[in-house]
DNA sequence: TCAAATGATTCACCTATGTTAAGAAAACAG
DNA sequence: CTGTTTTCTTAACATAGGTGAATCATTTGA
């Protein structure tokens, strides 16, 4: 389903988008294949690009200096992707996005991002609400992280995200949450 | 010092602002002054500002059913904030907003934000990139908190906040990092 | 100017989660 | 189908941080 794209747009805006911004949009972006446990983004090198999942699944992580990964982002069909810092600074990217399935996404440069939202208001319109919205949910994921116990952030996650439980390692999922996969595993027993 | 507000945009911006955008923003907002302890948002009222501090200090934090405080963001002049779902979206306010000292804020409301981005672009801009450092700090702020110990996240907080350290209680500080007062004081203890 | 409220510290004890290590189960590759 | 790798589980033990209670210090405001 080609269409993914305007679907999620016009979901977003709550209008329908036209025809020529569709154009403008496929002339200015473009699909790429990833294997599993290819690379989308690496820690240190320039992020150019957000993603949006077409098919497939990734995760973007932190590595600490003891060479843990921490879980920062998941995302599968119809879900935005990409280094925050990297893309919207000039700086280099903290995190690294891996995939866990062959995926397809499709790909925006940031300077095609400038573009499309200078040509179309509409465009500037859409990633603001798409940012309003991590916004919020981060500041629902940060209250959670900090007041809520293990137990309670994982029944939580699974309530709301059911479609990662089915999809995602579990050991990446503990550390989303930030606990141990053996914590998880514990946590999982007593129902 | 009256331009507070300019200086903010245009040192974000990277370029200077017109008069006439000026003028606008002056004319679809307005200035309010708080007393210590009062709200700027009530948690379960609609969230329909965003403020930028003028002068003072606020917190933004979320209450759990034990009705622990946790706090979410901390704000001094030149800083925003608001509610980000209620704000962004059309949803009762999930935080309150309280003041720690006498507050000056310039107000925003969000059918006047809405007008500012249609009417110059680079309002819509300024917003966006507002948003996008905001989303930034927060993937770090996840990463750290789901990652290092309460040592080391208070150390990191004291390095990239000296301001907040000085002016805000500790116990809030406590809350924001995910750990309790008395944990904080056993933490400074150890230097 | 002093009582009351607020904020910080300390301590003894407790609990949730981390750590280490091992083995079972599932997924994957040849 | 079989061996290898990845993911998940279990358990014994260790520890960071929570809890509750008492005390001290500081700020507030009547």
């Amino acid at each position: 389903m080609e269409d993914l794209i305007r679907k999620n747009m016009e979901r977003t805006l709550g209008e329908e988008i036209s025809e020529e911004m569709l154009s403008d949009l496929k002339a200015l972006s473009f699909e790429k294949n990833y294997d599993k446990k290819e690379y989308l983004v690496e820690t240190g090198q320039a992020c150019n690009y957000q993603f949006f999942i077409l098919e497939g699944a990734c995760y973007s992580y932190y590595l600490n200096e003891k060479g843990n990964k921490n879980v920062i982002q998941l995302a599968i069909e119809e879900y935005w992707i990409t280094d925050a810092p990297s893309y919207f600074r000039e700086t280099a990217a903290v995190s690294t996005i891996e995939t866990l399935e062959p995926t397809r996404a499709l790909m925006i440069h940031k300077k095609d991002f400038e573009k499309l939202c200078f040509s179309h208001q509409l465009f500037d319109r859409f990633f603001r609400i798409l940012l309003q919205n991590a916004l919020a949910s981060l500041h629902t994921r940060i209250a959670k992280t900090i007041s809520e116990d293990a137990d309670h952030r994982y029944k939580g996650f699974s309530k709301r995200y059911p479609h990662f439980i089915q999809r995602i390692p579990q050991y990446l999922i503990a550390s989303y949450l930030g606990i141990k996969p053996q914590s998880l595993s514990r946590i999982r027993k007593n129902l």
